[in-house]
DNA sequence: AGCGTGACGCAGG
DNA sequence: ACCTGCGCCACGC
């Protein structure tokens, strides 16, 4: 178990702790695993998730609360879809609305 | 070992 | 609210 394994083992535990219906930023997940500002390797933590992982990657979006480009095209659609199955609504630019920019349930 | 790249974020303008 | 530059740092070539 060297050192980024475990990081992203604590990106992914407060990942899978993200209530059904609510999103988090990469910060405010980087923040909570106590990486401190370093927000991209939250992105590289779910990057390197395997197909079918019970951690819901999806509930993670950018500070603007847009979901953020893919190497691989068409996943986008996807993350965006999963959310909407959950009740998130995105207004008409494809940003989610910031009430669920948070683990509380309400706002 | 060096260098470009990227599921990011913030401060400035 | 948008655009740009810069800091961050693991990975792959």
């Amino acid at each position: 178990m060297n050192e980024t394994e475990g990081r992203n083992a604590r990106v992914y535990a407060v990942v899978q702790r993200i209530p059904r219906g609510r999103v988090l930023t990469y910060g405010q997940v980087a923040a909570a695993a106590g990486l401190g500002a370093m927000a991209r390797q939250v992105g590289y933590a779910l990057h390197a998730l395997p197909d079918h992982s019970p951690v819901p990657w999806h509930r993670v979006v950018n500070a603007r609360g847009e979901i953020s480009r893919r190497s691989v095209p068409g996943a986008e659609l996807e993350q965006r879809i999963r959310l909407e199955l959950e009740g998130v609504k995105f207004d008409a630019r494809g940003r989610v609305r910031r009430e669920w920019l948070s683990m509380e349930k309400a706002r």
